[in-house]
DNA sequence: ATAAAATCTTAAGCTGGTTTAAGAAATGTA
DNA sequence: TACATTTCTTAAACCAGCTTAAGATTTTAT
C-alpha cells in the first residue's frame, strides 16, 4: 500500500502504528470518468491517490468545466473548505482513469490526528507541498498561454498523453480549440 | 504581540512556552513600499504580519509586476519553495503599508518545530488555511474579470480603499486601465 | 464488427481586455 | 508651499484568445 509507505516516510512512525492508521481508511476503486464528489453535495471524504488520477473542477455560468487541479499518485484531494466545515462542495471530483484511492471521513481523520500527533507533521508537510504547488500554479497562470502550455508539456510529457486535451485545456485556462491551434503552431515550427 | 496569541489559540500551549517560541523571532518594522525580499535573492525569512500588509509578486517578461497574493494581519508569507530549499526566490515581497512583522529563519523554525511538536499542528492549520484560500482564488481567477472584481470589492471593501488600484489590478489579473474602466461602468449603472 | 458518442481539428468572424498615449489627480518630499 | 513623482483616468486602435460550426478521428458500448 502506497499510503502506508508515504506516512512512514514523512513521520518515521512504527510499521504497526502506520498499519493501524491506514486501517481506518476505505479503499476505493474508481472507474474512468467516475464522479467521486458532485458540486453541491456533502463533501464526506478526503482522497489519497494510490494509483491513477483525479481532477477537481467546477462548472462555470456558461456550463464549461473549469479544472482547478489534478491529483496523481501520492497526492491528496478534496474540497478542503467543504470537508472541514462538513458543508456542500463547490467543486466536483472525477477520476480520469481507473484509480485506486484511499478515502477517509473528517471525524475519523480528526480522531486519528488526536491519537497520533505525528500525523500533524505528516499533514503539515502535505499541505506545505500543496500550498507551494498552488503558488507556483498561480504564477504559471499569469504567463502567456502558449508559454504555460509549453511549460506543462515539458514538465509532464507523459501526463499530456494520458489525459484528454479538453481537460488539459480547462486546467491551463483556455479552450480546447485554442489548445489545438497551439499544438499545430508548435508542430509547424519544428 | 499578535503572534503569541495566534499560536496559543491554535495549539493551546502554555503562555511561557509560547513566549519562548516567539522569542526566537525578529521583530521588523517595514516602511510603506519597502522591499523585504527581492526576486533572485536568497529567501531567508518567513514573515508573520502583526500589523499592516505584504504582497508577493513577480515581474513578468514585459516588466509588469504580477501580484500573486497579499498577507494581512495574522497571515504568513514567504516564497515557500525558496525558503525550504534555501535557494533564490522567484518572487519579491513588498510591504504596502508601514507594517509590523515577525521574521524567522528556516533553521530556527526547524529547530523550534523539533523542540515543540505542537507547532506542527499550528503550521498544519496555517497551511491548511493557506491552501484552501489558494484553491478558492484559483476558482475566482477563472471567472469573468468584472465578476471577480465585484466579488473582491464586496468581500474586502476597506482593503480596496487601502491599496493602490494598480496593485489590486495586478492581483485580479488585469491592467489598471481596465480596472478604471470597470469602476466607471459600475458607477454609471447605479 | 458496428453504431453511437465523445473528442479533436480547422477556419472565419468576433470580443474582452490590452496597448499606447496624454492629461488629471493624488502623493511624497524639500 | 511648490515641485517631482507616482497613480489614475479616458479614449482609440489593436490583438490574443473565444465562439461558432462542421468535418475528421478516436473511444465506448453492444
Amino acid at each position: 500500500m502506497q499510503l502506508a509507505k508515504h506516512i512512514q516516510k514523512f513521520t518515521g512512525l512504527d510499521d504497526n502504528v502506520v498499519a493501524a492508521i491506514c486501517n481506518k481508511f476505505t479503499q476505493i476503486t474508481a472507474r474512468k470518468k467516475e464522479i467521486l464528489l458532485e458540486e453541491g453535495q456533502r463533501c464526506c471524504h478526503y482522497y489519497y491517490v494510490e494509483k491513477g488520477c483525479l481532477r477537481l473542477y467546477f462548472t462555470d455560468d456558461k456550463g464549461v468545466e473549469q479544472t482547478i487541479q489534478f491529483a496523481l499518485e501520492s497526492w491528496w484531494m478534496t474540497d478542503l473548505n467543504a470537508f472541514n466545515k462538513n458543508s456542500n462542495s463547490s467543486y466536483s471530483i472525477q477520476s480520469l482513469e481507473t484509480s485506486t484511492i484511499m478515502g477517509i471521513e473528517n471525524k475519523t481523520l480528526q480522531s486519528l490526528m488526536e491519537k497520533h500527533p505525528a500525523l500533524e507533521k505528516y499533514f503539515r508537510r502535505i499541505y506545505e507541498r500543496a500550498y507551494s504547488a498552488a503558488l507556483f500554479r498561480m504564477k504559471v497562470l499569469r504567463l502567456p498561454k502558449d508559454i504555460s502550455y509549453n511549460m506543462f508539456e515539458k514538465q509532464y510529457p507523459e501526463f499530456v498523453q494520458r489525459i484528454p486535451q479538453k481537460i488539459l485545456a480547462s486546467f491551463l485556462g483556455f479552450t480546447p480549440e485554442y489548445l489545438s491551434e497551439l499544438r499545430r503552431k508548435k508542430a509547424k515550427h519544428k
